[in-house]
DNA sequence: TCCTTAGTTCAAAAGTTATTGAACAATTGG
DNA sequence: CCAATTGTTCAATAACTTTTGAACTAAGGA
């Protein structure tokens, strides 16, 4: 079983932006950059709601083409489309994630923030 | 009489993308980007909507820190905020602006988009 | 097979956003 | 002063989004 996504061609800017334009997503999507590479399950998520709300955001970015979900067994492994989204709208992902990664008041997966060393 | 803006540092990242969300207030920012500089008053944007729309859509834009409007008269002067919002968030503006200016499902301010010589 | 784990789907409730028209305010020009 | 121009505010409505819990499916292990 494959869950839907688009093609890179049928991402659409304004939608993108609508995606990200949530804390809890904009979390997500930080928590991914910060983990790149590695594939993640929904359930490293679970600091930032419920399962059932997670299921629903985790569906708006996949549906918007910012995330890939591969299903492996029970789990479904979440990439973001790092490579889809830099043809589409360079530079876009990076400004975000960097601005994302500034902001304190955004939900948190760890819980705590990076120390920055006096 | 002026009108409330927030400051740079009140300026919120989710708000900023939330607000950039919508192809209305995408097709204004991406005109405004176009005649940087030139400040524009909100009737230069009827194309989008009504004026009671355009009031609403420019009022969110203003007041996610992504315009300023300056009272002339009966006018009020739109520009981009970009020295906030670059400072704030380096790169993201460029970014969209970029990606929006490629994006023909957006709605347009003149009518038509700018030819491109074969 | 039975139980657990991982995640989805559904329906409902609550909240937010977008759009409209009518009425309003403020400035400018005649 | 009167009228036109520019834009806002208000109330209503329609549409969409977020969040929840209960019920569900599908895979994997004992």
């Amino acid at each position: 079983m494959t869950l839907p996504h688009p093609t890179a061609d049928q991402i659409s800017l304004p939608n993108v932006l609508a995606v990200l334009g949530d804390p809890t997503r904009l979390a997500i999507v930080r928590y991914l950059a910060s983990k790149e590479g590695v594939p993640l399950n929904c359930s490293q998520f679970l600091d930032l709601g419920s399962k059932t709300n997670l299921s629903y955001h985790l569906a708006k970015l996949r549906e918007a083409g910012v995330t890939r979900a591969e299903v492996v067994g029970t789990s479904r492994l979440i990439t973001l489309r790092r490579n889809d989204l830099d043809a589409r709208f360079p530079g876009l992902l990076d400004s975000v994630i960097a601005a994302a990664a500034e902001d304190t008041a955004l939900p948190m997966v760890g819980g705590h923030d990076v120390e920055i060393s006096a």
